[in-house]
DNA sequence: GCATCCGATTTGTGATCACAGTTTGCAGAT
DNA sequence: ATCTGCAAACTGTGATCACAAATCGGATGC
């Protein structure tokens, strides 16, 4: 007899080494772990429920995306980034973001616009709880729901390798300031967008990443 | 009594997966790997005298930069890219080095126009020697050398990631056109380098990129 | 000739262990 | 009180193993 097969017809059910990438990544990303906090290997395993082996392999790869830094000890930590480095790595999302964005352009239609304009109502929300993991989630699925028109798969994947390495660090700058307007510059994103106009769009973006972090770092 | 330190005060020998990664990563970056060509961790194990605990590691770590694919087995191959991906890694590339290149302009000095120089000669004796691998390293090392002044480490390891990503395939491309003749925009680059001329700079590695690569894929 | 099937071999996965190095916390001395 | 030293606990590294899945080989059938 079939067990009833409720998603897909087959899902070859992820290695556990995935398992536990996605999970960290995820918590990264989303800024759910601050800067300098060490992850052991025994402690994810019992974490996830399994041996060190698949936590390694875990956290080389996470590693080896700069979602994480190496120690010379070979201890692994959430990065604590300097100054220099944070503006280096907003100026990276000042020159993709805007090209992926500009390439979305031809392909983006109406639902899209919509589903991004829902999304953006949920960061709205979630700036106004307070709520920092909410805020950062919403605001990366706002671009990340965009960029993904642009089917240029490699070029998102650069993209989203940096915003791994920022997350620990938004995460950090947003609880240090606790904003309560919503940031201005997706609107303008929208409007650019249902205007089709390409410059107007690279424009917002570049000045939303910008000024998103030169923001918070003030 | 101490041993004779030969090289450094102190260099504590780096982990086995270390090493089996860097040996690993050096030949998909210089395309000693053709595309589609399997590895295994027995294999990689034996070859570099470890267990296959380092050699997973290291596999893992250049599966995460996209230097290796992943099969749904989990068997690890060097990537076969398709066109698309040729044309959107290229445009990547014609992105981030003119950008690079404009950073290192103003550091620049001669002794590093010197030493691109000598380095686009050996460049241009591997062409006349017809060594691809020696092509490919001499090429990368050209570019480069240039970049590290722009002091722009997170770019810059951006960058060597989609190298990685091309190593192979340039390899292959490589081979099955045979080129005798040297790549001209080198020139070009070093010209506008001696002239501090930005935009001329910014031109000669947005062609040197695209037409380099699009010219080995007709 | 060409596809199919089945067994032997090879492969990745994950657990466990021993070991060396590091970190931590507490004691005693200045 | 602050610093120093030391022992106990902890941590990453790498080897080995059992196991299930995938791959490959050749023989068999059409």
């Amino acid at each position: 007899m079939n067990e009833p097969v409720t998603r897909q017809a087959i899902l070859p059910d992820p290695p556990a080494h995935d398992r536990v990438y996605r999970g960290l990544r995820q918590m990264v990303m989303h800024g759910e772990i601050f800067p300098g906090q060490a992850l052991t290997l025994r402690g994810i395993g019992r974490q996830y429920g399994v041996s060190m082996t698949p936590a390694r392999e875990a956290l080389r790869r996470l590693t080896a995306e700069g979602a994480l830094t190496l120690s010379a000890s070979g201890r692994v930590t959430t990065p604590e980034l300097s100054n220099d480095r944070i503006e280096e790595l907003a100026q990276i999302r000042a020159l993709l973001e805007p090209e992926l964005a500009s390439r979305a352009l031809r392909r983006a239609h109406l639902a899209l616009i919509d589903r991004m304009e829902s999304i953006n109502e949920a960061n709205a929300r979630a700036i106004h709880r307070q709520d920092p993991v909410e805020y950062i989630r919403t605001n990366l699925e706002f671009h990340r729901t965009l960029y993904l028109r642009a089917q240029s798969p490699a070029m998102l994947g650069l993209l989203e390798t940096v915003w791994l390495q920022l997350g620990p660090t938004m995460r950090a700058l947003y609880t240090r300031l606790r904003r309560t307007t919503a940031p201005p510059h997706h609107r303008l994103i929208l409007e650019a967008l249902r205007a089709g106009d390409d410059a107007a769009l690279r424009l917002a973006l570049r000045t939303d990443v910008t000024q998103g972090l030169r923001h918070l770092q003030a």
